[in-house]
DNA sequence: AGCACGCCGACT
DNA sequence: GTCGGCGTGCTC
């Protein structure tokens, strides 16, 4: 075996430029630490950065290597597995190998940059600097660049050895410790050395005494407090050496106050059995396979996944479980803690960065074997999973909007393959492109076609909502929701109240003339926020305060439109003034623990209405809920996107799941103005299949996934014409040189024209097979770098886009 | 990205 | 002559 000593590290820089690695010496002291998968702190032109090693070599084309500067982990942070992952997911996403290494790790893991000017010298400086450093050695770069000083001077002092630019790199990693006594000695010679103490040394003794009954290692709190003594009693006694010190890293426990009540297997239904068969075998023969869980709300899917988990402990063996960000609820969390305990780690968007370090930490370590979390949970550093699990499989949060454009779905899949265990994913309205391939046999189906408790789907009325307009009828309420939410409160059940607010926010109009206000840098309306009084761009930082006269033509009537939260919440009052309402939002959320607290008072019965948008549609499980009712049902197909229709099925299915989960039978009112939609009839009759094979007709005739693939490319630009330009040259060159059985649409301006000052312009590829596809896009890029880098332009790549905007 | 180097026009 | 602007190319 040769000496392996040069380092092939992947640097902290994201530039299409330093996309690859770079080769450094490693230094003998730091021989056999430096390995795949450790961070380490490189000199790069003349500043230092961290980079990730990628590979260990003993030859390199250069023949002077740089040596690597410091090394920041001991043991590697990076599997190989993640390592081979990170390469793959570059690859498949055209995004730099910074960003994809970057993203499998928590926030704190990633370095911090400081620079700064150190004064090497006694001897007098230029007047100006000496004045900015006033007598220290040690100065923030950043006070040197807001003094104004020339660089021409600070140069010379640098080149005369004066000055020195230093940069230092700090890895911000918390972790937390605890102070932990134990005994130094064994418990005959801590008896010996009792006797010898002087009588005055009351406390010293009781400490002796206490560790000859624990011998166990005890936090000097803990210890203190059990006492009632101090430090100071203990200290001659570590001097002795007949106790010992050291440290050891604690984790913040985010759900430390929480009891959670230990949950048993339950039975399972015949059905839920034939389903868990086939994943219990994969899971024995260490089989990979992708399995389609298909299950109505309420069928028991959670039972299947806890249970395929078990079996994977039993084994040895771990578990990645995910969920969709919203759906990550407490009431979620508590059944995966009720029935594995402190074997499983959390990760979810809600915890600060320390705690998500530490969650990480305890898989890193192999401290617990289930990780339940989010999008990013999917690269757990796990190193023998024996099951994934992605539960609300259609959620358009698996996919990751920014570099790299990744879906968990995939990165599961990956790794199902080189772990050889199943891959299941859980749904009741799964998204056409898994359907299609469970239909066709490229997944297993396992169908859960019945509610548990043998509970019926609640029966669901379909409000035309032009009907109630002729009728006399304006307000945001129909009349029989209306009748329906007061017999819920003569009754003293609860209602659940939806609201898809995308597409309908709030925006100010003038009555008199039309005038909408827009923002000045984005083709956007501005949001109108109550509670500032303020309109706000959605897109970029800007904001003004509400105009009292219409701009245009100086009228006062001037209002805001559209149906947020907070107005629906306003006329409820007014209508039901007896009714207590739990509103639900991005505003009522913001603080930390809110989502929690709302549901649980929701839940104890302290309101009446649980009003709100997107996050209540999912998962919610409340015993007393007998009525649900959708506002807008068809708010969301007026987006231009060829999956609205199937969004709209989803999201209705999703929320009259909410309603009749128990005893007691449920209903569901959906308001429309669009009832005779096949999207909205065929959720009100929960019939998927139907709905499956109207839908695939629709993405046949027209191009669509799953029969075709996309690739959606948007170009920006601050000059409209150049970024229209842009578009249309790739266009051009994409139309040359792809198979002629591929679309390619555009240059089309997107359907946000422009944000932030830049025009939007995009190009959307259809098509079955294009093995070339990535190395022709890769060009693109290549061709455009020096425009890019500059920033004046921008080209994204999404392949199989969900945001097409 | 962030920086050095080098070329060019404007000025104490 | 030299100060400061910006375009170009490199970082193992």
């Amino acid at each position: 075996m040769s000496s392996q000593n040069i380092a092939r590290v992947v640097v902290d820089v994201p530039s299409s430029q330093t996309n690859r690695p770079f080769d450094y010496r490693i230094p003998d002291k730091y021989q056999g630490i430096v390995q795949p998968g450790v961070r380490v702190i490189i000199p790069f032109g003349p500043r230092k950065v961290m980079g990730y090693v990628v590979a260990l070599t003993d030859e390199s084309e250069f023949d002077t290597l740089k040596p690597v500067t410091d090394v920041l982990d001991l043991t590697p942070i990076l599997t190989s597995e993640l390592l081979n992952l990170g390469k793959w997911l570059t690859d498949k996403t055209l995004s730099f190998y910074i960003s994809s290494f970057q993203v499998m790790l928590p926030q704190v893991l990633k370095a911090k940059y400081k620079k700064e000017l150190w004064r090497l010298e006694e001897e007098e400086l230029p007047h100006t600097l000496e004045q900015l450093f006033a007598g220290r050695d040690v100065i923030d770069f950043e006070e040197f660049e807001q003094a104004g000083i020339s660089y021409h001077q600070l140069q010379k002092v640098v080149h005369d050895g004066l000055i020195d630019v230093h940069y230092e790199v700090k890895s911000k990693e918390t972790k937390k410790t605890t102070r932990m006594i134990q005994p130094g000695k064994d418990a005959l010679e801590l008896e010996e050395a009792g006797v010898d103490l002087p009588k005055q040394a009351v406390k010293q003794k009781e400490v002796i005494h206490y560790f000859i009954e624990n011998p166990e290692p005890v936090s000097q709190k803990h210890l203190l407090a059990e006492l009632k003594t101090t430090r100071a009693s203990l200290k001659p006694l570590l001097e002795k050496g007949l106790l010992k010190e050291f440290k050891q890293e604690v984790y913040r426990d985010p759900f430390k106050n929480r009891e959670f009540e230990r949950t048993e297997p339950f039975p399972l239904t015949e059905e839920q059995q034939a389903a868990i068969t086939p994943v219990l075998k994969d899971i024995e023969t260490n089989s990979h396979e992708v399995m389609l869980l298909h299950g109505v709300t309420g069928s028991g899917k959670t039972e299947i996944y806890l249970q395929s988990i078990q079996e994977v402990i039993d084994k040895g063996e771990e578990a990645i479980m995910l969920v969709p960000e919203i759906a990550l609820t407490p009431q979620m969390v508590e059944r995966f803690k009720g029935r594995f305990g402190s074997r499983v780690a959390v990760m979810h968007s809600a915890l600060s960065a320390g705690e998500k370090y530490d969650e990480w930490r305890k898989i890193q370590r192999k401290e617990v074997q289930v990780v339940v979390g989010a999008r990013s949970a999917i690269f757990a550093p796990f190193t023998n999973l024996g099951i994934i699990i992605i539960d609300e499989e259609h959620e358009t949060s698996y996919k990751q909007e920014d570099h790299p454009r990744y879906h968990a779905r995939d990165v599961a899949i990956y790794r199902g393959e080189r772990h050889n265990c199943p891959v299941v994913l859980g749904s009741a309205t799964p998204t056409l492109e898994t359907f299609a391939r469970a239909k066709k046999g490229n997944y297993r189906l396992l169908t859960l076609s019945k509610r548990m408790n043998d509970a019926s789907m609640p029966e669901v009325e379909l409000v035309d909502m032009r009907e109630e307009l002729h009728a006399g009828n304006r307000s945001m309420f129909s009349r029989a929701l209306m009748e329906k939410i007061q017999e819920r409160l003569h009754r003293k059940e609860q209602v659940v109240l939806f609201l898809n607010r995308r597409g309908y926010s709030t925006f100010v109009m003038c009555r008199d003339c039309g005038y909408v206000s827009e923002c000045p840098h984005c083709d956007i309306a501005l949001t109108y926020h109550r509670k500032q009084e303020r309109l706000k761009c959605h897109y970029c930082a800007f904001e003004e305060p509400l105009p009292s006269r219409c701009p245009e033509c100086e009228s006062e009537s001037i209002r805001y439109f559209g149906t947020g939260t907070q107005k629906v919440e306003e006329n409820l009052q007014q209508l039901l003034p007896e009714a207590k309402v739990v509103r639900m939002d991005v505003d009522t959320t913001r603080r930390k623990g809110a989502h929690e607290k709302l549901l649980s008072q929701f839940g104890r019965g302290e309101a009446d209405i649980l009003l709100g948008t997107q996050m209540i549609a999912k998962g919610l499980d409340f015993q007393n809920v007998t009525l649900v009712g959708v506002l807008t049902a068809d708010s969301l197909l007026n987006l231009p996107d060829f999956r609205s229709a199937e969004k709209t099925f989803q999201l209705l299915t999703q929320v009259s799941g909410r309603a009749g989960r128990h005893l007691k039978p449920g209903e569901v009112v959906v308001q429309t103005y669009t009832p005779e939609h096949y999207s909205i009839e065929l959720a009100s009759q929960y019939d998927y299949n139907q709905f499956f094979s109207h839908e695939m007709k629709l993405r046949k005739a027209f191009q669509y996934p799953p029969f075709y693939y996309l690739t959606l490319i948007t170009v920006s630009h601050p000059n409209q014409l150049k970024a229209q330009e842009v578009t249309q040259k790739i266009c051009k060159f994409l139309k040359g040189k792809l198979s002629d059985s591929s679309t390619i649409l555009g240059p089309t301006p997107s359907a946000l024209a422009r944000i932030k000052d830049r025009y939007r312009y995009q190009c959307m590829i259809k098509y079955k097979q294009e093995p070339e596809q990535r190395k022709l896009l890769k060009k693109v890029l290549h061709y455009y770098d020096e425009d890019i880098r500059k920033n004046e332009l921008q080209i994204s790549i999404d392949f199989q886009p969900y945001q097409l905007m």
